[in-house]
DNA sequence: TCCCTGCACCGTACACCATACGGAGAATGT
DNA sequence: ACATTCTCCGTATGGTGTACGGTGCAGGGA
């Protein structure tokens, strides 16, 4: 997708376009004024995101926002693929990063809180596949930034990328929980009482106590305990915890073996 | 999606498909024999998905596969929403599941290892909206079996839930990289010289030593000790180890109070 | 001044996609 | 024998990303 071959020699387009702010924009062209810019189809494309959902979002759609006809916002973005790049770039950049001060937890939830808020600001992060994150410049300040905060621990550089790799990748989960239980709030019309009630009959076939006696008793638990069938926030912070104290740990022990 | 809403009264379809072994196969139709069967055209799928890609499987291809026109899919399957959700129990259920034995270390380690060799097996489950696993029998299973492994540690419900919540949860982000990162390996023809090469003119102005001093210490220093860009299994390693260490801490205080 | 050239915009088209609807015909129960 | 019911599928609708080629504008060079 958006590791298409460009034409030998040529620099990536994709890095061009990440990087257009600080590299400066192509000066001096020939024809017509541009009526739209690449920020106004990348701000078009997240607001579309942000309000009705990655699925709906298109290259038409976009358009339609812009006053432009489809093939038009092809000037400004090689293609669908290219334009999501842009979009977590830009999405990653618009928030200040204060600088890191506190006690190493303190720091390493900052790092989360950060990448948490994002997630809850823009949904469609946790939907697009965004394994190989585009290198722009918001990526790569947030990148430096987090790095900084766990600087001068005594961790090698390569246990560094390991210890913000983890906490980057932990919160995806229960963010994803989070805001896909808040999107099933908002558009189902029935009530879980409903819910339970219409498939009653094949509930108790298939929720077998003698099958799943744990997962039964911690399920009832779980959802006296929650009002609901999960509580993402409090997973958020439970795990988190669990996952600074184990750094913590790692932390302690290589100071002591460096020292 | 897979929430739509069925009839008044009416039963879910996509529990009652998910959980048909257990149910005993609806008996007695009127019309001509089924040419095909909901599991062949699951099983249709997930090869579908395991060769070509997630993004590549279509009712149409579906349909090919089995000898059938696209809409004959449909007697089997209410739509690709609800059959997505069968795929992935289907594939939850492929391994047996060994009884839990070993030190709370072990357990865990055992729980992550399951996942993490499906989703090496089956790539396409990191690319689907699956926050909400669908009920079916498999994923039950396997959430009964890995709730067993951490049984009797003095845990509360609450907490065993989100323990797992948790191990589950962590292996997604390095098994992404995983994935991702083999795709890359096979589909691109250039190699990381010659991109970096072509790239070289903007790089040089991007990757401003005086902008990103840590980042570019520790990329380098990562790339020479992975022979890469990253090492995702070890990664994978790294941060179960220390999500461990977190649970088993943990685990402790919470049998200490117990006490 | 005039023209050449390069570019923005876009009309059209292609190859897909999921799936709604209704009809043909097969197998069964009565 | 007939009514019923269910499978299979032809057709169609309304979407998608984007390739290709054309039109006309605007700035640079002669």
């Amino acid at each position: 997708m958006s590791t298409e071959s460009t034409g030998r020699g040529e620099p990536d387009r994709t890095l061009r376009l990440l990087w257009r702010h600080r590299l400066g924009e192509p000066v001096g062209s020939r024809g017509p004024k541009q009526r739209a810019s690449v920020d106004a189809v990348v701000d078009a494309a997240v607001e579309i995101a942000d309000d009705e959902g990655i699925e709906t979002l298109s290259m038409r759609r976009i358009a339609e926002r812009l006053g432009l006809k489809p093939m038009s916002v092809y000037t400004y973005v090689p293609g669908k693929a290219e334009l999501i790049d842009l979009m977590v770039d830009r999405v990653a950049g618009e928030r200040p990063l204060p600088e890191p001060a506190g006690s190493l937890r303190e720091r390493l939830e900052q790092i989360a809180r950060m990448a948490w808020d994002e997630y809850l600001r823009h949904p469609w992060l946790l939907s697009i596949d965004t394994s190989r994150p585009p290198l722009g410049p918001n990526v790569s300040d947030r990148w430096e930034w987090s790095l900084r905060a766990i600087e001068g621990l005594g961790l090698s550089d390569i246990d560094m990328d390991q210890v913000v790799t983890l906490i980057a990748g932990f919160v995806v989960g229960p963010a994803r929980a989070y805001v896909d239980a808040e999107r099933l709030h908002r558009s189902t019309t029935e009530s879980d009482e409903e819910w339970w009630e219409r498939n009653a009959p094949i509930l108790e076939q298939i929720m077998d106590p003698a099958r799943y006696p744990i997962s039964g008793r911690v399920g009832q638990a779980a959802g006296e305990e929650y009002g609901g069938p999960a509580d993402p926030e409090r997973a958020f912070h439970f795990g988190l915890a669990r996952v600074i104290d184990g750094i913590e740990a790692y932390v302690a022990a290589a100071s002591r073996i460096a020292r």
